[in-house]
DNA sequence: CTCTTCTACAACCATTTGGTTGTAGGTTAG
DNA sequence: CTAACCTACAACCAAATGGTTGTAGAAGAG
């Protein structure tokens, strides 16, 4: 898997796609299961175009991908895309917890005990 | 540090802060010092009230707290903040990646989870 | 005290977002 | 073939977003 950078786009993209409850719940469902866009559209009060955005925002964001199965069109969740989000995250840690040496430490081991002053 | 539960508007409000590239760079330049909000504003091509409503946002999603120091208010990123942010996209990625079992790993080689129910 | 600086906040505006309905095009079932 | 189903997309609308300017209040500097 190559570690490409991400644009400050599509990082923009990437985290307005997991600020709406619906469709990190979109994400949750497909992850388990890839399901077709009206199956999808069954699971939420609203109607079946405006599912069909907010897949339309993740598909954009790279998160989910769409792929057709006879006259439905399977989403599933990108499994790559939460090392994108964990990446970014990452980037931004490193350049804001600079000052806090012990960020490094956090950053190659993940997450350790976070507390000492 | 208490492990909170985030809430669904609780995480709405942290990715959409994240999701603004202005924003992404106060948190980095908040994190390396910490600045007033005059002198924030100085770094970026908009008004100071633009570079206001944008702290505003990083403050109400807790990334970042302001502290009075004379007539300056000065603006520091939460260290938590990123492990907040962090937590939030672990507990996603637990439901939608259960399937893949090279995920568990990954979460739990990353992530040393401290939780007994 | 007076002047300047820093901040808070309201009012306003253009654009985007999140929702709706309606229409049209493919694909499968009978 | 015809009917039913799934999807795509346009047009529209209310509300939120991201920006502006302007006014007013606190706090330091001189």
């Amino acid at each position: 898997m190559v570690v490409e950078e991400l644009s400050d786009e599509a990082v923009d993209r990437l985290f307005h796609a997991l600020a709406d409850a619906t469709r990190r719940d979109i994400l949750r469902r497909c992850g388990r299961d890839d399901l077709s866009v009206s199956r999808l559209a069954e699971a939420y009060p609203m109607s079946f175009a405006a599912v069909q955005k907010h897949v339309a925002v993740l598909e954009r964001a790279g998160l989910v991908t769409k792929e057709r199965r006879g006259r439905e069109q399977l989403v599933h969740t990108d499994p790559e895309a939460v090392e994108k989000a964990r990446r970014a995250l990452d980037e931004l840690a490193a350049a804001w917890l600079g000052r806090i040496g012990r960020m490094a430490a956090l950053l190659e081991q993940a997450q350790e005990e976070t507390e000492d002053p």
